[in-house]
DNA sequence: GATGAATGAGAATTCATTCAT
DNA sequence: GATGAATGAATTCTCATTCAT
C-alpha cells in the first residue's frame, strides 16, 4: 500500500496526491497499463519519481487505487437504477440512468479498456470487475424476470449489461461514428424492448425521429 | 515483413513457421502483447531466439499476422449472415450463426482482448477492428431498417454487436457463469427480439424452456 | 558535523539524540551498515528525517559517533587488563576481564561486524580498529615474552586477541552453541596455556570439572 | 537459479561464465557485498549487463555461487586436517596444513568478510557457514579431547578455529604487520601448545628463532 | 526544535533485437 | 536453416539528503 495514504496529509501532501492520481487515470488510459511510465505519471504531475513512492509502492499500486474508486462508482451507480416500467417513465427513466452511465464512461472508462490488461486479475481487483458486471446484470435481472419470463434472466441481464458497457467502449473508442444521445437512445431502446417488447416503447415513446440517421 | 514468409519455405520451415504461429497465439492469448515475451513464444514452439527474427522482423510483425488471420476468418464469418426473419426459420438461422461465431471467439478470442493494448491502432490494423465490427453491424442494420423503422438502424445494430462480442467475452472469461449454449440461445432471443419485437419470436419459437434457471 | 552535537543542548534536545543513539546503534547491528535505511533509525527513534539531520551530518556521522563510543570503551578495557601471572590469581584475574570484555563483547559488538563493512577504514577509524586490536595485543604480548621467549610475542599476543575477539562473535553469532561463563573459562585456560604452558594451569587452578560437557 | 548453469555451455560460454565469476570474486572481495555494483562486475568481466543476467538472476545468485564454492574448498580442507600428535610430526604437519589454510584464505577468504553482510543468512548458505567453522572445530576437538581432557573439547577447539580464522583475517587486512610464515609458525605453535602444553612443543620444535622480532 | 514533503542521482533488472558460428 | 550468445537502452524502484513551514 502506498506509504501516503496510511497517514493522514496535510494540505500540500493532498495537493500533490491528487495531482499523480489525475496524472495516472490520464496516462493509464491514453497508454494502457504496461506502455505507461510512471516517468509519464510524474512528468504528467509534475513531481518526481521519488514523491510518486511516496504516495503509491508501485505503479500496480497506483492503477489499483484508480480502479477501486471507480469500482466504488460503478457501484453506486448500479444501485441507483431505477424501477425498469414498461411505460413512457420507466423508458425515461432508464434513458436517464443510462447518459449517467455514459457520462461515467466517458470520464473514467478508458480505465476499464486497460483493467484486463493489467493482470491484477487473480488478486481481488479482477474479482472487482467480477462482481461490477454480477451487481448490474443482478439489478437487471430482477426487471427482466418478471417482463420476460421464459428467458434465462441471469443471462440475458448480462447481455444487456455487456451491450452498455461495449457499446460505450465502441463510441469511446470512435468504433462507432455516432453521438452520444443517439446511442443512449439506442440502447434505452434496445434494452427497454429486450424488457418489455418492443410494442411497449412504440406506443408510449415519442416518435424518435431526430435519432433516425442512417 | 519476416524474410521466412517472403516466399517458398521447404516442409521443414513451414513446420517451423507454424509452430512459431501456434505458440505466438498461445502466449498473445494467455498474456497479451506487452506481457508476452519473445522467449515464452520461442520455448513454446521449442525454437529459438535467432530463428524467430528469421520469420518474423519482430513481436509486432507475428502479432500483426495472428490478428489479420483472424480478422479475415471474422469478415468471412459476417458474410455468412443469414437472412433475418421474424419467423422460427429466422430465429434458428440466426442461433446457429451465433454458435459459429462462439466457436471462433472461443478459439482465437483472447487475441481480441489483446487487440487494443496493442497500440498497433494507428495502423491498418486498428482499421481492421473498426471493419469487422462495422461488418457485422451493416448486416445486422439492413434487417434492422425493416423491423423497427423508428430506431437508428446503424446504432442499433452495432448496440447488438457489442452485445454478441462482449458477452462471449464475459463468457471466456468467466464472468458470466453460464454454459454456452445457454449463452447462445439468450444472445438469439434477446436479438431477435430487438429486430422484431419480443411478440414474434414468442409465438414462433418453441418455448425455451431448458434456458430457464436462475 | 551535526549541528546538534555543537554543545549546550536542551533537555528535550539531549533526550532526542539519546534516542537517535540508541535507534541507530539497534538498527546498525540489526541490518548492517548499508542495509540499515536512516528510516528505520528515525522510525526507531520515533522521530523525522529532518530531525536525523538536525543533530547527525549523515548516516556515516552516526555510525562513527557510535563507532568512536565503543572503540573508546574497548580502549579502557584494555588499559584494564590485569597482570598476568601463572599462579592460579592470574588465571582468575585473566578470566574475570575475559568476563568484563564478554559484557561489552554482548552490548555493542553487533556494531564490531558492520566496522569492516562501513568503508570507513581509510579515515581514522579504520585505524582506530587497527590500534583497538594493537592495544590489546600490545598487553598481552609483555606477559607472552616472558612466559615464551621463544614465540613471537607480538605475532602471538595478536593470534590470542584474535581468538578472544572471534570467539565471542561465535557466541553472539549462535555459530558457537555454548554458555557464556563456559566460553569465558575456556577462553581464559586456552590463553593461560598459551602464556604459561597448560601445566601451569593445571597446577594451579581448581579442576575445571563443570566445563566438561562434549 | 541463473539461466546460464542449468544448461550446459559452449566454449565461448565458459569463459564468459568464467570471467563473471573471476570479476564477481574480485569486486565482492573489494567492495562488500551491498556496495558492490553490478556495473563493476560486468565492467571487470568486460562485458554488458545483459549478458551477467543470462548467467545469473541476481547479484545474489552470483555471490552465492562464489561463496558455495569456497564453502567447498574449505570443508575439503578441513577434512584433509592430519593426525595431531605432540611429537614434531605432529607440529609440521599443522603447520603445513596451516599453510594451506593460509593459501586458500589469501585467494578466497576477502569473500568470507563479506559473508555475513550479504544477509543471506537465513538461507542454506548462513548454515554452510556455521557448518564449516563446525567442521573444522570437530577435527580438532577429537584431538584436544586427548590431549587436554580437562578443557570443554567443543569450545576449545571452537577457540582455536576462531584464532586460526580472525588471524588469517588479520593478515589480510593488514590489521597484523607480520610476514606468512611467521603467522603460520606462531599459530602452529599456540595451537600446538594449546593442545598438548607448551613443553611438548619446546622440547621437539626447532627453535623458532627466526620468528622472533618484535 | 521539530517535521512532513520533496528530490533526483543512482541501482538492479528486463527484454527485443542482432550477431557469429 | 538454425541457434547460442551477446547487447544495451529502457524501466522500475530506492534512499540519503534538503527544504519549507
Amino acid at each position: 500500500m502506498g506509504p501516503g495514504q496510511g497517514r493522514e496529509l496535510r494540505a500540500r501532501g493532498r495537493r500533490t496526491l491528487a495531482r499523480l492520481l489525475d496524472a495516472g487515470a490520464a496516462v493509464f488510459a491514453e497508454r494502457g497499463f504496461h506502455a505507461a511510465r510512471v516517468d509519464d505519471i510524474v512528468k504528467a504531475a509534475q513531481t518526481s519519481h521519488g514523491t510518486f513512492y511516496l504516495y503509491f509502492s508501485s505503479k500496480e499500486d497506483l492503477f489499483r487505487t484508480l480502479a477501486e474508486d471507480l469500482a466504488a462508482s460503478m457501484v453506486d451507480l448500479a444501485r441507483e437504477l431505477p424501477p425498469l416500467t414498461p411505460d413512457r417513465d420507466g423508458y425515461e427513466a432508464l434513458a436517464d440512468w443510462l447518459r449517467r452511465f455514459t457520462d461515467l464512461y466517458e470520464h473514467h472508462g478508458a480505465l476499464l479498456c486497460t483493467w484486463t490488461e493489467a493482470e491484477i486479475v487473480d488478486s481481488e481487483l479482477g474479482q472487482v470487475g467480477v462482481d461490477l458486471v454480477g451487481q448490474f446484470a443482478l439489478e437487471l435481472a430482477t426487471r427482466l424476470r418478471a417482463a420476460a419470463p421464459d428467458l434465462d434472466a441471469r443471462v440475458g441481464a448480462l447481455a444487456l449489461v455487456a451491450m452498455i458497457e461495449r457499446a460505450n467502449y465502441y463510441l469511446q473508442s470512435r468504433q462507432i461514428r455516432a453521438g452520444r444521445e443517439e446511442m443512449v437512445v439506442t440502447l434505452a431502446a434496445v434494452t427497454h424492448a429486450g424488457l418489455f417488447g418492443a410494442a411497449a416503447r412504440e406506443v408510449t415513446a415519442p416518435p424518435a425521429a431526430p435519432v433516425l440517421r442512417s
